[in-house]
RNA sequence: GCGGGCGUAGCUCAAUGGUAGAGCGCCGGCUUCCCAAGCCGGUGACGUGGGUUCGAUUCCCAUCGCCCGCUCCA
């Protein structure tokens, strides 16, 4: 074992061979993959079923059950759409976004820097070399060969705010044009640019049945079927050209962008989200919540469940995904305690990960720059895992103030205070004290969970083989709460009445609720060797001896070690170190 | 989304412009008293779609998926 006080230091192409494993045992599939696979997508077999229940089984129970103050809740994934325009993420989560042709770059169109007709359009690179070949690439793709000098290649010009042009040395007017949008590769100054592309990371989808795509298309057949655009969707929509997303489109005066704005307005009835995190649910519920249980600050709501988001880069196997599966808890407390919390969160949530890892040094806090925090947010740390490709997210704590309930008591209407009787308002003296709570956010990442844990279990060991050589023994030492099967019951030959025994035994794991599995198969070693990569925690072999005296050998994962003991003390022992 | 690489059985590989073989695995049988033993039998693949061709797994195009890097990640 290396050291424990370092982070774990992963196999050669641990990636790979996980993902390899995860599939021949069971544990992860590729989506749909008889149909050539979907993007992104991950099912959970038998035994990853079992791991992820097991991970958020643990959460739920460290973080709810064993709480008096903290409750759970399990809500719709669609929710009324008004909630991701309060909470910020119809917004913040859409963005035009353009690619620079030349340096391959991206950014976001409404930053670039903007010129103006008669400006010259110099495209800077980041050395000569580079710049020599943009210069070719221009060349070749757009046929104009531009003067280089040093880094920078010169010729272009904008003409007018929609073309640009390639002017000859000493030539007044442009030998070939482009057309414009008015701004640059704020990187290199390049005004070679993909279309905008509009980004909405929330997954969109229609309540009620009726054909929402008919409906636009008859909207559109009409509204272009007259030669003026604008008066026709003026006619249609009355009042809500005068302001808002339409009147912005119609001042553009681009039909491209009008057709979008009047689709939006048009699906704006039936269009609903997938959500793309859980958390909103705990404060829409907030009221609810606190009416039924009665519950005073400090206390918490948590959700375990599905989000999607259309990650832009999806990568890392189940670590980036568009559908994923989180475990969050807002924890409502007094204004002013939050700091305290937050370091009681952070420790608690610590231990948690630590407590089913093999390597707790492969975990540590990050706390946010206040450049990547949310504006609302007065602090925030992530829990990080030293993945292979290096330190990675797995959970977020944040310090969110009040942000969420004030924004969803600004556009629900309802007052979404706790109302502390016993209190004066601080501020005035008087009572009761009406707040709005604080809230510290743990939100972890129960894909990532699942991810994290195996690779911190994912182990090679060298091991003689009965023939003498030397092979590599694949194990997954996973803690035996998290591991799907718990233990193997084996004859060790399927004869003489061992089968029989093994299945007596079975019979009183399973009866106890342990999920154990029956294998007559194959060789000895072979089961095993299987129940090793499973990740299988014991194995319970019924020999001749059994037949003697009713001892079995049970046999530990990780050293291989066995131990001779009755039925009863193998189900005891197997029962204590479970924690059951 | 961009650039590069890849795609033959569950896995690792092989062969071929004339419809594909092996090892391991998996399933069944025999054997086997402790760490992937042995024997017999079986299962099983050219990612998808188009084009060229008498004929394509092989050549071309597109598409999908995977990997690496970049970019993005309220």
């Amino acid at each position: 074992m290396s050291d424990p006080a370092a982070p774990k230091v992963h196999p050669p192409d641990v990636m790979k061979k996980l993902t390899a494993l995860c599939k021949s045992r069971g544990f992860v599939f590729p989506s749909s993959e008889i149909y050539g696979g979907l993007k992104s997508a991950y099912d959970y077999g038998p035994l990853g079923s079992e791991l992820k229940r097991n991970i958020m089984n643990e959460w739920w129970r460290d973080m709810v059950t064993r709480r008096e103050n903290i409750v759970g809740i399990d809500a719709a994934i669609i929710m009324h759409p008004e909630v991701w325009r309060a909470s910020g993420h119809a917004a913040g989560f859409a963005d035009p976004l353009v690619d620079c042709k030349i340096s391959k770059e991206r950014f976001r169109a409404d930053k670039a820097p903007r010129v103006r007709p008669g400006d010259e359009l110099p495209i800077t690179a980041p050395d000569a070399a580079r710049a020599k070949d943009w210069q070719e690439l221009i060349a070749k793709d757009y046929g104009v060969q531009l003067v280089r000098d040093g880094c920078v290649l010169r010729g272009l010009r904008c003409v007018s705010p929609q073309e640009f042009g390639y002017f000859a040395p000493g030539a007044a007017a442009p030998s070939r044009t482009w057309p414009f949008r008015g701004y640059v590769s704020p990187s290199c100054g390049s005004p070679f640019l993909t279309e905008e592309k509009q980004f909405n990371l929330m997954f969109r989808t229609t309540l009620g049945p009726v054909d929402q795509l008919g409906d636009l298309a008859r909207v559109i057949a009409e509204l272009t079927a007259s030669g003026d655009l604008a008066a026709a969707v003026r006619a249609r929509f009355g009042k809500a050209c005068d302001s808002g997303p339409l009147a912005a489109a119609l001042a553009s005066g681009e039909r491209a962008r009008i057709l979008h704005a009047v689709m939006e307005h048009v699906s704006q009835t039936s269009l609903v989200y997938l959500r793309p995190e859980t958390a909103q649910a705990m404060f829409v519920q907030f009221k609810n919540v606190l009416e039924c249980t009665g519950l005073k600050p400090p206390f918490g709501i948590a959700q375990m469940g599905k989000s999607f988001r259309n990650e832009v880069t999806v990568e890392h196997f189940i670590f980036r995904s568009c559908e994923f599966e989180q475990m969050e808890m807002e924890f409502f407390c007094e204004p002013g305690t939050q700091g305290e919390w937050l370091a009681y969160w952070k420790a608690e949530r610590m231990r948690w990960w630590t407590r089913y890892a093999n390597y707790p040094a492969s975990f540590r806090f990050r706390q946010h720059g206040k450049d990547e925090m949310a504006f609302y947010a007065d602090d925030c740390y992530d829990i990080e895992y030293f993945y292979p490709w290096g330190w990675g997210e797995l959970e977020g704590i944040a310090s969110r103030t009040d942000y969420d309930l004030t924004q969803h008591e600004r556009h629900s209407g309802v007052a979404l205070q706790y109302v502390d009787q016993e209190k004066a308002d601080p501020r005035t003296g008087e009572k009761p004290w009406k707040y709005k709570p604080f809230v510290i956010e743990p939100a972890a990442g129960a894909t990532r969970a699942v991810l994290c844990f195996l690779l911190d279990a994912y182990h090679e060991e060298e091991r003689r083989t009965a023939a003498g050589d030397t092979e590599l023994r694949t194990v997954l030492k996973l803690h035996p709460r998290l591991a799907p099967i718990k233990a193997a019951v084996l004859p060790l030959v399927k004869k003489d009445g061992m089968p029989e025994r093994a299945r007596a035994i079975l019979e009183r794991l399973l009866d106890a609720g342990i999920n154990a599995k029956y294998d007559e198969k194959a060789s000895i070693g072979k089961r095993y060797a299987k129940h090793d990569e499973a990740g299988t925690p014991w194995c319970i072999t019924v020999d001749g001896q059994t037949l003697q005296d009713g001892t079995v050998t049970l046999r530990d994962r990780d050293t291989t070690a066995q131990r001779r003991l009755s039925v009863d003390d193998a189900l005891a022992a197997v029962r204590s170190a479970l924690g059951a």
